[in-house]
DNA sequence: TAAACTCGAGTGA
DNA sequence: ATCACTCGAGTTT
């Protein structure tokens, strides 16, 4: 039992003051994300009333293809799964069925479309902020817990070098890749976040070796990785607060779990961190923690538990 | 090895065109399932263009409250989870921070932002969409096997009663909640949709039961669903073709019906049927098919995988 | 209401 | 290009 904070399974239920909270921050952010994708459908209907009378005339500007494509309803990603005989069908339905019986409002129907789309991809992008913005409090509060010991650490931001962890700041926190330092017992320790890790050919979010590497550009990194006598800990960390995703989730990420047991010839302690946990999974994750399957476990908006699970972590 | 077409693991790995037809299809009704929202669009343009002047006198028209919350962007969802006074205050910041800096073009600020959060809300509904769609092609290969077998059967659209088989026709497919029919050892059959399974206090896909009920009403089912003799397969059925996301909900489906493994003292027939399959997933389902974990598997986008799966169902 | 189902919109390695 | 990560927009019971 190595959080002295998770005493029972209902600890780590999400209270709902929590994802009230949760909910709020994603409103706000999502608010201040919008405003460039509103920008572009302004600016596409200022080119359209610029350059075109009527819907035949909009095929004819090439640099309003893709968002046309995209007004006709098709996402970026469904693009690249589409051939060209499709695109070209789907198009020219848009503008026969969709824009030419709008007659003169042909514009406002086509900016008003491409906004639609332009909705599903703005949560797509809040779906990857979330997540970034979870992995983003889980190191701060590993970074507290090592200035909090006075553990040296360095870190590095993208593949680069290791920088000193007196130049870490805030403002850093959400673009580091990896985190180094040297354990009570003077054994070198390597923090790295969303990582390939060639036993389960999948990537995990979060993996804590007994190497140092001198970067995390690929080779020195991957002979590390190689090794699986170099892993001490895995982990899944889910940063979503909607209680109608908890279970699916925790569904997901017990399977990547699985995997790592799996594939693992030796035992290594597996954690998860979630911020929206319900009742039902919150047994499963404490039974699991129970009976060692979890070393550890945490509710990301938990701060107590949280760095209590970083407190652990570091002295690994 | 119950299904004949299941030969090997890359079998079960999607083709790149029946992918490309997965995206088309799903472009095309989703352009279908924009109208009202974009007609909803429309509408909120015309009462802010009718009775308001200013930014200013949006607040007081009552019936608009939740599509300005909506434009301050709130979904449907996340409004559960925010008290009173945090919609007041998005709702605030957004007339102040957004609305009025737009001068006089308050109006297509206010309908392009909820045309933002509309565009996501789609997308959840067609997600939804595609998952009853699924499930529908399924109910139209089961029907047709047992049509082919010459097993009448009856079949019930929500929980009314069960109607003769004679009258099914393709467009009811849609609605079907449960089959019941007599198999070739004169046994009683019913398949059940979409059934919260008590031993797993969870929802299942797919679930035969070796039981007739006068109907899909509470009671009756529920006295069938509490005792495990009465249950022949269980089953998970994946219905989206994006193979971004095949690992994700197979990984899902996993834990699903390992969690069926778990809870049931006798061993039952668990099958996966999805439509996104890739390389890795397949080798996990097909190693999971050869060791008996799984009893039967079929991609949904293989007509003749998922006809020896429909086969083998009504024979059991 | 609570709980857990639907799945693809992004992203990056 | 390939693969598999991010998570909540709906929905039902």
């Amino acid at each position: 039992m190595n959080n002295p904070h998770i005493t029972l399974a209902d600890i780590l239920i999400t209270t709902p003051e929590a994802r009230r909270s949760g909910f709020l921050e994603y409103a706000l952010r999502r608010n201040k994300e919008a405003v460039p994708f509103i920008d572009k459908a302004k600016a596409l209907k200022a080119i359209l009333q610029a350059h075109t009378q009527s819907p035949d005339d909009i095929l004819s500007i090439e640099k309003i293809k893709e968002s046309l494509l995209e007004a006709a309803g098709v996402s970026v990603k469904a693009k690249a799964h589409l051939s060209i005989a499709d695109k070209d069908r789907l198009l020219q339905d848009f503008i026969d069925k969709v824009l030419k019986p709008s007659g003169s409002a042909y514009i406002e129907e086509m900016v008003y479309r491409y906004l639609l789309t332009s909705g599903d991809a703005l949560g797509g992008k809040m779906r990857n902020i979330i997540g970034s913005i979870a992995n983003e409090k889980l190191t701060r509060f590993i970074v507290s817990q090592l200035q909090i010991c006075q553990i040296e650490f360095t870190y590095t931001r993208k593949n680069d070098a290791f920088t000193h962890g007196k130049h870490f700041t805030i403002d850093v926190a959400d673009s580091i890749k990896a985190i180094q330092w040297t354990n009570g017992q003077n054994q070198q320790r390597l923090l790295v976040y969303n990582v390939n890790v060639p036993q389960v050919k999948k990537n995990i979010d979060i993996v804590l070796l007994k190497q140092a590497v001198a970067n995390t550009r690929s080779d020195p990194l991957k002979k590390v990785l190689a090794d699986e006598k170099n892993y001490l800990v895995i982990g899944e960390l889910k940063g979503g607060i909607d209680p109608a995703g908890a279970d699916e989730h925790w569904k997901t990420a017990n399977t990547a779990l699985g995997r790592v047991r799996t594939a693992f010839n030796r035992q290594l302690s597996l954690i998860f961190i979630g911020a929206a946990i319900e009742a039902s999974m919150a047994q499963e994750i404490f039974s699991q923690y129970q009976s060692g399957e979890l070393a550890n476990c945490a509710n990301l908006t938990d701060d107590n538990q949280l760095a209590s699970l970083c407190a652990w972590l570091i002295e690994q």
